[in-house]
DNA sequence: GAGTATTTCGGCAACGATTACGTGAAATTT
DNA sequence: AAATTTCACGTAATCGTTGCCGAAATACTC
């Protein structure tokens, strides 16, 4: 078993010297053509690849962007992630992935990591619990081009891709509202998560808009695991309660499920008794029944767009990038009483 | 801004040469206490961090695995993904991943960009389209360590992480059967998929095991998306048939999805007139109403395990390392019929 | 106090590749 | 035929680290 190709393999086969080979590999101008064409055909026969540690080292340059998102297991963060490989392969870039499990430390690590293996870029989506962006600082402190996915800081200069998250959750209640309920209430993500707070705000605003009143008993806050068992127990309690709601907007699909499954239990016709709307459009959304109306997040076309603005930096182009997607509603079935 | 400390730039400030600063910083033994801590304190200041790729190729040892999988937005492979991470992580080990859309081509592609980089070692799951494995051929022929993740070729030799598939179908269908179905029909994946071949024979052994006929009216393959429209018209076809099953099995649960939309159309009420079962215990499967009986596949601990056998491999265990996760059937409502 | 051990550090050559520069021979010009 | 240009290739420095070897300087032994 012979150990990789070197340069210095093919130069010694050939009797020439390893600059030759470097340039004949490289296309570059000053070689002959027979020794060219030699060279490359031992090449070949030998297997020959550039050891890219060494290319990137010599060039500082090394096509490498890592990517850092709180969770890969969930659909919306998959297809961010799909999106950016995609572009990321049409420009022959490397991508290093790596999970913050929404935990700031395991997240410096990681930007760590990525900094010592020289990524020429970073894409990430801030873990929610970092409050102070201790983590963007540390970025930024270790000179790594970045963009912000999702999660975007309050400081202007940087670059990121987010949803409408506020427009959503607008649309999302007009159309509640529009479709004739009354008592509309919201099960928000856990407190202090920032996406949770614009979603409730499209929601807050959206009713003052049409002149409802925010009534705070049909807001509930759901635990950090944000899924179908909060769903399940907030609206259980809620519709329970005596100011039982005739629709309710969930922060995400995973809480809408659990908000079908009480409703199931407590005899409750989605949409007759009551409208359910989610958020993010998750695989589970069309195969929930009824189906669900949801948000629709473009996870792939935002990972493309982050990835598009992370190549603008490296090339030079410092002007403010940043761009919002707009918020989409799919009307399905959970929110339209048939008439 | 300054550039990237370097070696250099410690030995300068503090005049010394670099070998001295780099054996403090490795704590290496023939070292002056006073020196070291000087070094150390000036490489926190100037926040030093050693060039990896200097590192690995001075070291001839990168610690970086590459993942290659189909897709990454399949919950499944998802999964996988997480556990290999999670390992990873544990082990100071960075992980590159890629994508192959199952095309061959672009695995091949994928592969060359690993070994290009100097990983480590490799864990992939094969494009299945690959019918003759020619990328595993090329994955051993460049001496990448690497273990088969989910699709193992048939070569005794590989070191493979799989999952008993044959078995999980013959547990769905024995349950089926147990159940009181009698015309259980299988939804298969497309042709030529050796995992939907897999189920499929556990799928006839088991009926064969219990003296039932393996009726070919009842077995349909789907087109190459899998998805749930192939569900849907490939069981609202069986459902409108003469030989309509009162039951059906699904090679995955996004075509089990389908046929619950095919069997609302046509009024028919699981599990009564009809059970599905599904298969991978997908996020959807739990939300489905009914909730769908399906097999358990544990990406996150096959991960795991794919990620053990790398670095068994890697510190020279030769031994043949193999395992195949035990099949798991998690009933839920789909499937019973209520006495 | 001469010889030996030990401690602490610097010099240098790698790792595999790229590239500026120089050089000899051939080809071209004058 | 001398001068100049062009071509094709080799030499050597470089990227940031590590590790072998050896050299001072100090400490220890008899």
């Amino acid at each position: 078993m012979p150990p990789r190709t070197r340069l210095k393999d093919i130069a010694e086969s050939l009797n020439v010297s390893i600059a030759t080979v470097s340039r004949a590999l490289n296309n570059k101008f000053d070689i002959n053509a027979e020794t060219r064409n030699a060279i490359l055909k031992k090449a070949e026969e030998l297997n020959y690849r550039p050891n890219a540690l060494a290319v990137s080292l010599r060039k500082n340059e090394n096509f490498t962007i890592g990517v850092i998102l709180p969770s890969v297991d969930h659909y919306f963060f998959s297809t961010v992630l799909k999106g950016i490989m995609n572009k990321a392969h049409q420009a022959n870039y490397l991508v290093i992935i790596g999970e913050s499990n929404h935990n700031p430390e395991r997240e410096k690590e990681l930007i760590n990591q990525c900094a010592t293996h020289c990524v020429t870029g970073l894409i990430i989506s801030l873990a929610s619990t970092d409050i102070n962006h201790e983590n963007l600082k540390f970025i930024k402190s270790n000179r790594i081009p970045y963009v912000l996915v999702d999660r975007p800081s309050k400081n202007e200069d940087d670059t990121f891709v987010k949803y409408d998250d506020e427009g959503g959750a607008r649309l999302a209640t007009e159309h509640l509202i529009a479709q004739g309920y009354k008592k509309i209430a919201m099960l928000k993500g856990k407190d202090s998560c920032s996406i949770s707070e614009s979603r409730f705000n499209g929601y807050t605003k959206a009713l003052l808009k049409r002149g409802m009143a925010v009534d705070h008993d049909l807001i509930r806050s759901s635990s950090a695991a944000q899924g179908p068992e909060d769903g399940y127990f907030l609206s259980k309690e809620l519709l329970l309660s005596k100011k039982k709601p005739d629709a309710i907007f969930c922060v995400n699909d995973d809480i809408a499920a659990g908000v079908y499954q009480a409703s199931q239990e407590l005899n409750l016709n989605i949409p007759d008794d009551l409208a359910v709307v989610g958020y993010s459009n998750s695989i589970i959304s069309k195969h929930l029944s009824p189906t669900l109306t949801t948000v629709v997040q473009p996870g792939a076309d935002m990972g493309e767009q982050a990835f598009d603005f992370l190549q603008q930096i490296l090339i030079g182009n410092s002007s403010k990038l940043s761009r919002t997607f707009d918020a989409r509603l799919l009307v399905r079935e959970s929110s339209c009483k048939v008439i």
